[in-house]
DNA sequence: TTCAATGTTTAGAC
DNA sequence: GGTCTAAACATTGA
């Protein structure tokens, strides 16, 4: 579930806890989570200070004191859990000098943990290849409009997923992001009016911010840096509520795939 | 028992 | 090169 907004809202909470204590030890349960050395990983965090935390579209940057950065990707069911119980998705656990601890947990066992040094760091990111930071003042209506010249024949919702066009948007936001503009997921960019890229654009902003505002959505396995739960999801409009009555015009919302995923929305309020 | 699920990557097709 | 699809990763719950 973490796209940007649960993210986003771990790395803040994380960097109120964290920031400042000094790593005593760090356990591995499941080492492939660990896309390091083993015994290189423990060496590198052991014994460091947590500088700071932050994110750059849906993976989370812990900057520790020897110049290293451990890249944290919670893909579906990850979770940051600050002084939290273990359980059986519990897969590493950083223990603090000061006695307590940061657990992160992954379910279907999708996410990772990559080390990356001071000189790599900028070289990483490159070759990742983010587009847009959404929520930056960097990302206006004008780059949008430029950047979206160049994927004419896209399908608008597959490119809002698109990390190398704008990072940190998944499927929840996605939809909800098209139904406030009232524009179908299926659409391609170069039958798009300019109004319609303008509430896009507009929708992109409002609903990352809003469920940034509400901690998240936890639709299913997503909990905070503190284990508790987001408070977006009563505010989704379309997302997996095929057959039920549109919040606008009381039309059923219906449901396709596109790009292998389920895209939701209203036949009536999206054109 | 079968299917779908929040994300990404890769291979292959046109 | 742009774009699309399916499959793979692992587990759960409907």
């Amino acid at each position: 579930m973490p796209e940007l907004p649960e993210v986003e809202t771990i790395k803040s909470q994380l960097d109120n806890k964290i920031r400042g204590k000094k790593i005593k030890k760090v356990e591995v349960n499941l080492s492939k989570l660990v896309r390091y050395p083993l015994k290189k990983f423990k060496k590198i965090v052991e014994g460091e200070k947590i500088i700071s935390i932050s994110r750059r579209a849906k993976l989370l940057i812990i900057e520790l004191s020897n110049g290293y950065y451990l890249v944290i990707h919670l893909k579906l069911s990850g979770q940051l859990i600050f002084n939290g119980e273990k359980n059986k998705h519990t897969h590493l656990v950083y223990y603090f000098t000061d006695g307590t601890k940061l657990l992160h947990n992954d379910l279907r066992q999708f996410g990772f943990v990559k080390v990356v040094s001071k000189k790599e760091f900028n070289h990483f990111f490159e070759k990742e290849n983010f587009g847009f930071e959404p929520l930056s003042v960097k990302f206006t209506l004008k780059s949008f409009k430029e950047a979206l010249f160049k994927r004419k024949k896209s399908r608008i919702k597959l490119l809002l997923m698109d990390q190398s066009f704008i990072g940190g948007i998944g499927n929840i936001y996605a939809n909800e992001i098209l139904f406030f503009a009232g524009v179908l997921p299926d659409r391609r960019v170069e039958t798009l009016k300019d109004v319609e890229i303008k509430n896009i654009f507009q929708g992109i902003k409002k609903i990352l911010s809003l469920a940034v505002k509400k901690h998240g959505s936890s639709n299913r396995d997503y909990v905070d840096a503190f284990g508790k739960k987001g408070n977006f999801v009563p505010l989704i409009k379309v997302y997996q509520k095929e057959g039920k009555p549109c919040l606008k015009c009381k039309s059923k919302i219906k449901k396709i795939k596109l790009g292998n995923r389920s895209s939701f929305f209203c036949p009536k309020c999206q054109k």
